[in-house]
DNA sequence: GTTCTCTATTCGTTCTATGATATATACGAC
DNA sequence: GTCGTATATATCATAGAACGAATAGAGAAC
């Protein structure tokens, strides 16, 4: 129940705002937190819960660690969707071609 | 930000659950209620939610109210995941063409 | 080695959400 | 009208999440 993660990770606003100022590129946390009203430590927390759902991945650097989000992340949460193409009107079916030709 | 109300609703397991079983059709709230563990009140907040979501509707019966999924509720989650397109891997590119076309 | 910077973790507090019990409202049967 | 059923709302207790402050750890510069 991966989608559970997902979920619960993007319903805070500022997990969010994390997750699309990552999808912009990759950023330090310093960088990242400049410009949030948060403190340093909600931001660490905020990356750990997006880093638990597979939203975001890290890469070390000595001491710098850099964030971007990870383009898979979003991929259960389209399966979760697509789970409901059958009762959507008819011409979303043709989404479901395009999804399964990606093996998402 | 309407996304902000959905993933808040979808991120609530039980009312995951019932939109999962309203989406297999429409139901009393009697009828959701059996199967469940939560009481009556439980689930007439949750499809509270779900309906300010935009992810339910409700259906009036004499002293009977009956849900159902609104397959147009999942749509501004699809915009949302789509504004992430242009990070995403060439061959997912696809989407876009797909869900512009459907003037989501 | 020491010191400074960057990030993560721990702790305590506050806030919000969930759920149950109790109550209220709406409707139909009578 | 009363009674019974179906659903919604109010109130409260509890659980969990978010936040900041303080602390810890890791690594670079010296």
């Amino acid at each position: 129940m991966i989608e559970a993660e997902i979920f619960r990770a993007l319903a805070d606003p500022t997990r969010r705002a994390v997750f699309e100022r990552l999808a912009a590129g990759e950023m330090s946390v310093s960088e990242l937190r400049t410009g949030m009203t948060v403190s340093q430590p909600a931001v660490s927390q905020h990356l750990a819960v997006l880093r638990g759902a597979g939203l975001v991945v890290e890469r070390r650097a000595g001491r710098n660690a850099f964030y971007r989000a990870d383009p898979q992340g979003l991929a259960p949460l389209l399966s979760w969707i697509e789970r409901y193409r059958t009762f959507w009107p008819e011409r979303i079916e043709r989404l479901k071609a395009v999804l399964k030709d990606m093996d998402l």
